[in-house]
DNA sequence: TTACAGAAGTTAACACCGTTAACCTAAGCG
DNA sequence: CGCTTAGGTTAACGGTGTTAACTTCTGTAA
């Protein structure tokens, strides 16, 4: 009859609050056992220390990411339909989501040299999906691109400056938010498709 | 006759240097001390605390990197070398002076939360140089972007990718680094530029 | 010459941190 | 009934940022 949800769980969804409430320097093994009503210790018996616990905060929203985008990107027979859903579905999982979006970025550079590569390109499946996507495009002739790996990179970094722009609110007052990312999100998609200079 | 390299100087290029080598966490205020050759709380008398000795070393790097920009963007006249100069001189400063430029993102979202807002702002000639370069741009009518100041966060954010990928040495041993650097800014900057789909 | 002020450093201590080792306790089972 | 195991606990280690109180040197004014 009891909720009966696992401490291993509990723990990780005080750690991602604490941590996109507070940030990661004020966290705590301490901290995230006393909200959790038990001893610091008793982390131990779900995660080997401090790191494992933040990559696998990090893995599950990176999870999280990539099925969100699957879900409406898959689907998408046309590539350039699907380079566009992926595109889209990246920023609207971002503000959607923010806890789990800014963990992925926001923990990174300090633990993340210890995050063992295996995993960090097993989870990136979202990533795998728009170098593909882009494969196929330039396979159709609708895109020029001449290394799809670091043309989704670069893709990604570009989406990444939108979310960061609107989740920290340093949007112009005056511009309007949609409008703004849907303009964002077309300039960065027709970036790469087809064209001539005019001169 | 003796060097006199002023404390404060020894310990900001200890801690730069402790940094990139060792990373943000085990980064500590007594190894710096003893690196110096100095008591731990020396450090205190010429930095608040460790968020201000780390935000002194943002304020350096940002201000390099702008000087680094101007010294080769501003005696452009024409708007569009100088937006090339300012793109392909970012690049240039992040290869050439890695433990700055890293400094810059390494550091961030966590000490960032209380880095002061004015400062932040003064410091970043290069990315105002650089909203001001589009506008002008825009009214010559030789580019199309109705947020110049979007579009600036854009193509930092896309000129970082770049800078990430090399410095990581991410790069697919297939590509030739000095090809990939160069066509990437092409790219950055082409996308920018006037230009008419083809159908 | 002496008195004093300030600069540049020190030592000792506090509260907090991640992590380990050793211990406890209840549940399930042969 | 006794044993094992899962799921916790307490106590302790060495390390951390930071503070308060102190020393010690150097220059200057009386």
């Amino acid at each position: 009859m009891s909720e009966e949800v696992p401490l291993r769980d509990q723990i990780l969804e005080i750690s991602r609050h604490l941590l996109y409430e507070e940030g990661y320097k004020s966290l705590s093994m301490r901290k995230i056992a006393k909200q959790a009503d038990v001893s610091a210790t008793s982390i131990y018996l779900y995660f080997e220390n401090k790191d494992h616990l933040l990559h696998t905060l990090i893995e599950e929203s990176v999870e999280d990411l990539s099925r969100f985008i699957e879900k409406r990107a898959l689907p998408k027979t046309d590539s350039i339909e699907r380079f566009k859903a992926i595109t889209k579905s990246y920023v609207e999982f971002g503000l959607q989501q923010p806890e789990k979006y800014e963990i992925i970025y926001k923990v990174r550079s300090d633990s993340m040299a210890r995050y063992p590569k295996e995993k960090f390109r097993k989870a990136r499946r979202a990533y795998e999906l728009l170098v593909k996507t882009i494969e196929e495009s330039v396979r159709q002739g609708l895109m020029e691109v001449d290394k799809p790996v670091v043309a989704a990179y670069s893709i990604w970094a570009q989406l990444h400056g939108v979310v960061s722009v609107v989740l920290n609110k340093r949007l112009d007052s005056r511009i309007n938010q949609e409008q703004f990312i849907e303009e964002s999100i077309e300039h960065v998609v027709q970036g790469f498709l087809i064209r001539t200079t005019v001169s």
